[in-house]
Formats: structure tokens, C-alpha cells, sequence
DNA sequence: TCCCAGTACTTTGCATTACAAGGTATTATA
DNA sequence: TATAATACCTTGTAATGCAAAGTACTGGGA
């Protein structure tokens, strides 16, 4: 057990809600968004991201549209359907629940 | 993909972290951790939380006393360890980061 | 032309773990 | 003895983040 696992295991819940969003704001390819992630010291690396686009994706969150880049292979870039964006909204209100949720459990306040 | 599995997903990150942060408060027993994270609308059942006990009770966060009831079977009541409290010290900023970058990445800004 | 570096996307295998479901054990009551 | 209530434990499954390795496209230099 160490602090490491624990952050691993809290960003695992929040990344499929966090990609929504990024994705909602702009159109992006994966290194775009492994970027914003890491800027906002989200750490993902490609093998969680990759098959985690795939999903949702799958799921119909998600399409994507190929274009040409001037250096190297094409890029995908993803936008979220209409359904995703609902599914965006859906996870806001859950997202501030469980904070909600959290903050209201780890209170200092005794309870009894 | 459906909104309760995210939940799920969310929750499985912070529940180390409130349980560690109720048997912080009080000395209790799973049926009193159960009630208190249902109260919290973190819902929780018994198959999950007794292994997770266990674990952190492995890992030297968390000790133990048997206590008799006076209706029914005796009681495993938790308490923290010395290395329990620090954890869950460190935890309470690992929990805040997480919160700053979620609202980080998810703010209605477009970067750009 | 042939190789190499850079970029981008994909796949495989593993370890972790929440949950459902069922099991065991103790006590009180009828 | 049953039965019910309470409490703790175990087993099997599915999901999934991650490390590592693989595939594929582009352009530049020998």
C-alpha cells in the first residue's frame, strides 16, 4: 500500500469524465489531450488513453473524423456526439456528488 | 456504458478514504461504516467493504478489538494505527489535488 | 535507395479490486 | 430445536489502468 496506488486508484474514476470534457471543448487528437492532462497533473500515459477513446467511442460517446498531418501519420480527431454530451452532463451532476459525498464523510466533526 | 458503472468507477477511487477517514472519528464496527457511507449516499455492500478492511488492517493502517454484543456475534471494532493517521493525512491532500485538477480540466474554458 | 528518428495509433498481458452471491458462526426467542 | 437477526468471511467474475511492445506513416541524411 502506498500514497501512489491511492492516486491511481482516484484518477481511475475521474478520467473517462475528464476526457468527456476535454474533448467538449474542442475538437482534439490523443496527444492533445494527454497533454491537458498532464498539465493539469492528471497523469495518463497512451496505453490507458488509446483503448479508453476505443470505448467510448464504441460506446457512442464519441466519433472521430482522420486528418492529414504534415509530420507524421494521420491524427484522429475526436468530438463528442450527441449523446455524449449528454452523458457529460450526467457525470457533472455525479462528479459533484460524490465531492459532495466526500467532503460530508471526511467532515472533521465527530458524529454520536 | 451507462451512468451507474461510472459511478462505481468513481466511488472505488475514495472509498480507502472515507473509511479511513470514519474509523478516524470513532471507533466502529463494518455495520456502523456501512450506515455512515450509506448516510452519505456512497453505497457500499458488505462483499466489498470486509476484504478492503482487511487489507488496510495488512498494510498496518488500521488495528482491531474483538468486542462482545449483546445481540449477536462479537464485533471486530476498528481503530487507526500511528501509520493510519499519517496516511489518511496524506490522503486529505491527494483527495484536494485530484479535486483542484478535475475542476481544472473540466472548466467551461476553452483553452485556445 | 536505405536507414533512422519522430510521431501517432494499437495490442497484449498482468494485477487490482468492486461487487454479487453464498457461506459460517453466534445469540436470542419461540 | 428451529428460526431469525446479526456479523464476519470467501469465491468467482468482470472491468480496467498500466507497462511494454508492436505497427505504420513521414521526412531527412548517408
Amino acid at each position: 500500500m502506498n500514497i501512489e496506488r491511492v492516486k491511481s486508484q482516484m484518477r481511475k474514476g475521474v478520467l473517462e469524465y475528464c476526457i468527456l470534457s476535454i474533448i467538449s471543448k474542442d475538437e482534439v487528437y490523443a496527444s492533445d489531450i494527454l497533454q491537458t492532462l498532464k498539465d493539469a497533473k492528471l497523469i495518463v500515459v497512451e496505453g490507458t488513453l488509446y483503448p479508453l477513446l476505443t470505448r467510448l467511442k464504441n460506446d457512442g460517446l464519441l466519433n472521430y473524423r482522420w486528418e492529414e498531418s504534415t509530420s507524421g501519420p494521420p491524427r484522429k480527431y475526436y468530438g463528442l456526439t450527441e449523446m455524449g454530451q449528454k452523458f457529460l452532463i450526467e457525470m457533472d451532476s455525479t462528479w459533484q456528488e460524490l465531492v459532495d459525498a466526500v467532503s460530508h464523510t471526511t467532515s472533521k466533526t465527530k458524529k454520536k
